[in-house]
RNA sequence: CGCGGGGUGGAGCAGCCAGGUAGCUCGUCGGGCUCAUAACCCGAAGGUCGCAGGUUCAAAUCCUGCCCCCGCCA
């Protein structure tokens, strides 16, 4: 038994759930139900960063306070990620006085390790991207090019964080730690960023005051980045429970898309090893996810919302194309077409097919008792090596893997099927009850085996065949042991499972 | 010469780090089956792995140069 510790990025509160947010949500959520049937010990934080000038403004425009402002659109996330069946241990918020907390405490310290210090700032700042941009960034009118707006100069008394007297300390780190930042390409582009040459950094703000109080200098908060980054740590009890810090920490993993490479990569890292923490233990760096070859960002126009495609293809249907499609690392081509082959394919044609059919002989041939499967079937051999190649996918949170890993077993079985042609043989037979038997073993280990990515369908799955209880309940590796079936239960046929869908004109 | 990622049969991807018959899903064509959601099974066609060199007995994979696409650079 060990400990597994999982993050998202903590989402913007201007800004609407979109899948973009979901996709890495759906991967911790998921990755966290894989080390739940581990029986590994697990957190799964997500939550919403408040933060900043751009929540103040769009509060003001709305006659709001910025809090009821992010208390309305923190919900939005909740509500989002309950529809699709994602259940964090702790949906954090930053302005939460734990969070306050937290944060004065990292930066406290790292301010007494003499990492922090004062200056002064003047650039061009856009208010949509909370940064300061060089000229030769901006367009010739002086607009932002991601927002097409205006810039404005600010000229501000800062502090700085001493990032560039980290630099050593960090190049130290990723030497040490080969795989603390997957896969590697990612590595490299922030290895690359640290070897150019790394600036201090502005930390703090004194033309807001909607953040966290720079505690040593009233009239200062911090800028919205750097207390966001530390909601990872504040999670787990830091500046209020260090007993309950020292158990998770450092061993997390941080789930981020390249956009924020830097932060995460960089700075966050450099932020822990000045106020004297170890940084994290890995760093996933996903792609982002194109529609129509452009990017699906929380700037740009394309906004397809979670709880549409949900209803559409099914909570399952939606969490298992994001798991089952998109390749963690690379960029990746969202489209609707590639959603509904996946789902007709995978889940119609094999899964859902697979189990009508079997049901079906059962109900025929077994007079709709299941069953128990033979301890020497060739399909016990091809279930061996389909968890083996699950479990080592998960491992390295490489979802799709694991999930092709999973239907390769579905797929055998089907042949199998095939092969046996059980529903020519004679009803009440041995030879019968056999080849079901197996066909049903291989459904209770799918139920099991695909229940972080089909929340629902595993749990029907189980009912279907029989079983009692919850796949959730099964404890890795000894429920993928083949036999588990035990036969003599009742098999339900019902309704497909995963109705065919049509392409919509 | 700012940094990094990518270019693989009609579509979408894997393989590349640790060179050795180019793999997967969809689509197409032909056949089988009829337990099943026109689902399932078998077989076939289709790729000089962006271009040009180099290393090697052997390169999609390593090296060099070039072309194109994309992202990052408070």
């Amino acid at each position: 038994m060990s400990r597994f510790y999982v993050t998202t990025p903590i989402y913007y509160v201007n800004d609407a759930p979109h899948i973009g947010h979901a996709y890495p949500t759906i991967i911790a959520d998921a990755a966290a139900r894989w080390h739940r049937l581990l029986g590994d010990e697990t957190m799964f934080v997500t939550g919403t960063d408040e933060h900043g000038l751009k929540v103040a403004r769009s509060a003001a425009e709305n006659g709001r306070t910025p809090l009821e402002q992010a208390d309305t659109t923190s919900q939005r996330f909740r509500d989002a990620w309950a529809e699709i069946d994602v259940a964090p241990d702790q949906f954090i918020r930053t302005t939460e006085p734990r969070h306050h907390t937290a944060t004065q405490f990292l930066l406290e310290r790292a301010r007494a390790n003499g990492y922090i210090e004062k200056g002064s700032y003047a650039g061009w700042y856009c208010v949509g991207c909370e940064a300061y941009y060089v000229e030769e960034d901006l367009t010739e009118e002086k607009h932002c090019k991601i927002h097409e707006r205006p810039v404005e100069w600010l000229e501000e008394d800062n502090y700085f964080f001493k990032l560039s007297a980290l630099t050593d300390q960090l190049l130290a780190w990723y030497e040490a730690m080969p795989d603390a930042v997957v896969p590697d390409g990612k590595r490299n582009e922030a290895l690359g960023l640290i070897r150019q040459g790394l600036d201090d950094v502005s930390i703090s703000r004194t033309s807001i005051d909607w953040g966290v109080p720079v505690p040593w200098d009233e009239g200062h908060v911090f800028y919205v980045w750097y207390d966001a980054l530390i909601n990872y740590a504040t999670a787990i009890g830091l500046g209020e429970d260090q007993a309950q810090f020292d158990t998770w920490w450092p061993h997390v993993h941080h789930i981020l898309g390249k956009d924020i490479l830097r932060f995460h990569c960089v700075y966050w890292p450099a932020m822990l090893i000045a106020a004297g923490f170890a940084p994290p233990h890995q760093l996933h760096v996903h792609g982002y996810l194109l529609i129509g070859g452009k990017k699906m960002s929380k700037t740009g126009l394309t906004k397809i919302t979670p709880s549409e495609l949900a209803s559409e293809f099914g909570v399952d249907g939606f969490r298992y194309h994001m798991l089952r499609d998109i390749s963690f690392g690379p960029d990746s081509e969202f489209s609707y077409e590639g959603m509904l082959v996946r789902y007709n394919t995978d889940l119609a044609n094999n899964l859902g097919n697979l189990l009508q059919r079997v049901s079906t002989v059962v109900t025929k041939k077994c007079d709709g008792i299941g069953p128990a499967p033979q301890p020497d079937s060739t399909l016990a051999v091809v279930a061996a090596e389909a968890y083996a190649a699950t479990a080592e996918a998960w491992d390295k949170l490489q979802p799709s893997v694991a999930l092709e890993a999973t239907w390769r077993l579905i797929k055998e079985t089907n042949i199998y099927l095939e092969a046996n042609e059980p529903w020519k043989m004679e009803a009440g037979s041995d030879e019968v009850a056999a080849v079901m038997g197996d066909a049903l073993e291989v459904l209770r280990l799918t139920a099991i085996l695909a229940s972080p990515a089909l929340t629902r369908a595993s749990e029907a799955i189980w009912r279907r065949i029989g079983l009692s209880g919850s796949p959730t309940d099964q404890r890795l590796p000894d429920a993928a042991i083949w036999g588990g079936y035990p036969g003599g239960l009742p098999i339900e046929t019902a309704s497909p499972l995963f109705p065919r869908l049509k392409p919509v004109e």
